[in-house]
RNA sequence: GAGCCUAUAGCUCAGUUGGAUAGAGCAUUAGAUUGCGGAUCUAAAGGUCGGAGGUUCGAGUCCUCUUAGGCUCGCCA
């Protein structure tokens, strides 16, 4: 139980006693946050019980109020309207939350080992293409939700499922094997998943002029099916540059799998559970001897298993996956990070598994996010119409490098390139994971990353920034009596943002819900700015800067652990 | 045609189980620095929460209808 839940349930109870003393009856007691910290710590709204009690609402407020001052760690409380508003005692709560934190330390808020198995599949690229704006957004999505679910004691294991096989897989390869000329990365000096890109783009534009392609690309996939040494020696070449080229791009994005999965291995699974689905009565065959499931029971629809030749379609391998993958890993979770054009398709899967009797079907959760959008529409690679990743972040790279330029004289061209890395970083990864994850966003590669306001960067901005302070000023062992200390609003201000971190990160892992924490996050830094900005640490008293000192201890503290789970490095320095 | 999703400030987005005067950032305007990092801080302006009904003490939030946009509906992945 967290800090604040503690003082909240404590709360809680004090009130619905309090009620009962009234008359005895099941309160549920509502416990909000004004909406100005002015007004008070926590709100109490009394509109529910008037017509238990046959009081209005501020009588009520007015005999709690009596009630619950008593207690030690409540300063006051206020009548306010319908609204009991409630001051915590600030010297306490200060003591405990800084006293745990730097205690604690990258500990803070960390949930102990729940022995829940979980596995996370995310990125899973197609090897046709390098990896772009939408990868991205999956990528940090998925390490993030990696990240939490690990910080709040699960078990996890991450597995990138690599589609490198079908006929996209075998229109890149067309394109090359007829206009190649045997180029290679080194003999066209570009990075190798780009090479394997331009021919997936230069396969598209050449199918308009010969509609004749699309049969090659099919007769190329048949012959991959039955081990023609030339095609297999081709896919083999081309997917290992596509697949090189994207392991430099997660390097450089700081993203890591614990295991790679290929389609290529799996993509005759499945096809037995069908089969036994078949033979159980739960699927029907076709005329034509192709397999279907009806889902019209479940409001879906009916969807083909097995093609009429027998062979199997991506749901297929998508049974057999997920049975596998059930059998390896025993987990109590299987989560799926792919964009919502595949809600059907994963509304579909599971209906389909919970079919076949799996019981751990209701453990399968799509977790599905928004596409992203530019202004001149969807991102569309058989035409090019892409942000790619590499090139973004080169573009990031340059502009954090060219702001470090302006404002760092002194410090080592190295070193420069090392910030302006990492501030490119925190700026891509801050803004995809600031958008509720279900949506689709919009991204204007002009405006969208900005380094001013709510970015990765102004809260790197703020790291750096306490980091400079208290390698100036002290860290350790710093001496203060808080017992008279009167906290001012700025001050309390940060604190009580600090006793709600354990909360948000709960909230986020429960919702598996990235914007929380950016939001969360952004607010504890502006907060803290805000506090370090208009209250002088220095100048006052040796106690007075004791306790700020602290405060922005703990505030860098919680503010590294955040960054940390949203897959971002602080900086000590930028 | 059917299913799912979305609509909040000029732009990009937050908004908890329904709660107080609907919030940020960017852009705009006006300010702040003898201290500890100005990638900072303060303030102004900006809204019929797509529209219409309904539920109730109370609706951006729930229900119905409606408008606009997106995604999906393949023996592609």
């Amino acid at each position: 139980m967290s800090k604040r839940d503690e003082i909240v349930s404590n709360i809680k109870g004090l009130i619905s006693k309090s009620l009962n003393n009234i008359a005895k009856n099941e309160y549920e007691v509502v416990v909000e946050v004004p909406p100005n910290p002015d007004m008070g710590d926590l709100a109490i709204p009394l509109f529910s019980y008037t017509n238990i009690l046959k009081m209005k609402p501020f009588e009520i407020a007015n005999i709690i109020k009596n009630d619950i001052e008593k207690d030690p760690t409540i300063y006051e409380s206020v009548v306010k309207g319908p609204y009991l508003n409630i001051f915590l005692d600030r010297n306490s709560i200060f003591d405990s939350i800084v006293e745990d934190i730097l205690s604690k330390g990258d500990n803070f808020a960390k949930q102990k080992t729940n022995n829940i198995k979980v596995v996370l599949e995310f990125s899973s690229p197609n090897t046709n293409k390098p990896l772009h704006l939408g990868h991205c957004r999956n990528n940090v999505l998925g390490a993030f939700i990696s990240n939490i679910y690990r910080f709040c004691g699960y078990t996890l294991t991450s597995i990138n499922l690599i589609n490198d096989r079908g006929i996209h897989i075998c229109k890149s390869m067309l394109a090359y094997k007829l206009f190649g000329n045997g180029a290679t990365p080194e003999s066209e000096h570009k990075k190798s998943d780009h090479l394997v890109g331009d021919f997936y783009v230069k396969y598209a534009i050449e199918e308009k002029n010969n509609p004749d392609l699309e049969k090659q690309a099919k007769g190329m996939l048949v012959d991959w099916e039955n081990n023609d040494s030339d095609t297999i020696e081709l896919w083999k070449k081309m997917n290992g540059w596509a697949i090189s080229g994207m392991k430099e791009t997660y390097k450089r994005m700081g993203i890591e799998f614990d295991s790679f999965e290929y389609e290529s291995n799996n993509y005759l699974l499945g096809k037995d559970i069908v089969l036994d689905g078949l033979s159980r009565g739960l699927f029907f065959r076709e005329a034509d001897n192709s397999v279907w499931v009806d889902n019209s029971d479940v409001g879906l629809d009916k969807k083909a298993l097995l093609r009429s030749d027998g062979t199997s379609i991506y749901i297929t391998q998508d049974l057999g996956t997920a049975k596998k993958r059930h059998d390896v890993y025993n987990a109590s979770r299987f989560i799926y990070v792919v964009g919502s054009e595949q809600n059907y398709h994963f509304d579909t899967l599971f209906a389909t598994l919970k079919k076949l009797g799996y019981s751990w079907a209701d453990s399968c959760f799509h977790l599905s996010y928004g596409m992203v959008n530019l202004p001149e529409g969807k991102m569309k690679s058989r035409e090019g119409k892409v942000i790619d990743a590499d090139n973004l972040m080169d573009l990031l790279f340059g502009l954090a490098k060219s702001e470090i330029d302006e404002r760092n004289k002194d410090i080592s061209e190295d070193e420069k390139n090392y910030i302006a890395e990492k501030v490119a970083l925190s700026a891509l990864k801050f803004y995809l994971l600031n958008f509720s994850t279900s949506k689709d966003i919009m991204f204007i590669p002009e405006k969208s990353i900005s380094f001013d306001g709510n970015t990765g960067p102004y809260i790197q901005y703020t790291t750096s920034r306490i980091n400079s302070l208290i390698t100036k000023y002290g860290s350790n062992s710093l001496k203060f009596d808080s017992s008279d200390y009167k906290f001012n609003q700025d001050e309390w201000n940060v604190i009580y943002q600090l006793l709600n971190f354990e909360d948000v990160v709960l909230k986020s892992c429960d919702n598996l819900s990235s914007v929380e924490l950016t939001t969360y996050i952004y607010e504890l830094s502006k907060r803290f700015n805000k506090f370090y900005h208009d209250n002088p640490i220095l100048s006052e008293s040796e106690n007075i800067k004791n306790v700020r000192l602290n405060i922005s201890i703990a505030t860098l503290q919680v503010l590294k652990i955040g960054l940390r789970l949203l897959g971002i490095e602080p900086l000590d320095r930028m």
